[in-house]
DNA sequence: TTTTTATAATTGATATATCAATATAATGTA
DNA sequence: TACATTATATTGATATATCAATTATAAAAA
């Protein structure tokens, strides 16, 4: 197996544990949600293009999730002032009690996942990966 | 940035450069009708639950995208004569020929990837990687 | 042998990804 | 100011992901 099945490997498995976290937390939400909402809990106020940016998604499909949380009350958006493009994004009560009540995951997460691994290792993946991703650029 | 978004970060580039290569060798097919192409090439006759552990994709997203490999003659489906409930995938040489094109874009690939990295470094990857798959094995 | 259980593929419903095109607002420039 | 350019969000079309339920076949158990 080459490091790009491993890496997609890797990623899988990090996604079906986050959804058994979730299944476990019986909140009726996606990874793809969680990630989003607790993008938004950690910067209110971000508006969708940069959401979609530190979320690696695109602005399209962010769009849509979005319309899906708001629906259910979990965000609400509102027009900015300044500029009227911009729509700005806020966790709804709602919402912030999902983000509130996943945090222990989180944390269960991250060291679940770095069991075993020491902080150099940790250290050399991000500067291998951020390599790689550096190699790849496309522009 | 943790390491779960350096993931995620390096798979969407890695990503975006094969689209960025297919795109470029014209061949109309997906990155990920490209991954699957592939694994039939290197194991032919495979059937689709392997295809999907594999590729780690969704036994019923494997299938849809063969239904639309095998619409455009680029694969074909056999049913196993000692087993018929196995499909056995074979490429059509329409499909032969778009693997066979874009196997020096997988050398690029790889290479352009995994350049100023030691294999030191790449073992290293691929050791972290596995343990973190490790670690978050659900079951 | 009949019944139960397991397996591979499929289907249905819904969520997300991707890309091109469009609408609206903001900015730069002649 | 008027016009062209750029930026943010949206929409449409199609591909893929996910999960539950179903079908067909095979294997195991009673």
């Amino acid at each position: 197996m080459n490091y790009l099945q491993q890496l997609e490997q890797a990623l899988k498995q990090i996604n079906r544990y986050k959804k058994f976290l979730l299944t476990q937390n019986g909140l009726g939400i996606t990874t793809d949600q969680w990630d989003i909402l607790d993008t938004i809990r950690e910067k209110p106020g971000i508006n969708q293009k940069t959401l979609a940016q530190l979320t690696e998604k695109d602005p399209a499909s962010i769009k849509r999730t979005l319309d899906l949380l708001e629906k259910t009350d979990l965000i609400n958006r509102q027009k900015s002032t300044d500029n009227k493009r911009d729509h700005l994004l806020y966790l709804c009560e709602k919402g912030e009690s999902i983000a509130h009540r996943m945090w222990p995951s989180a944390i269960d997460l991250r060291a679940k996942g770095t069991k075993g691994l020491s902080a150099d290792d940790m250290e050399k993946l991000q500067r291998i990966l951020g390599k790689i991703t550096e190699n790849l650029a496309v522009d």
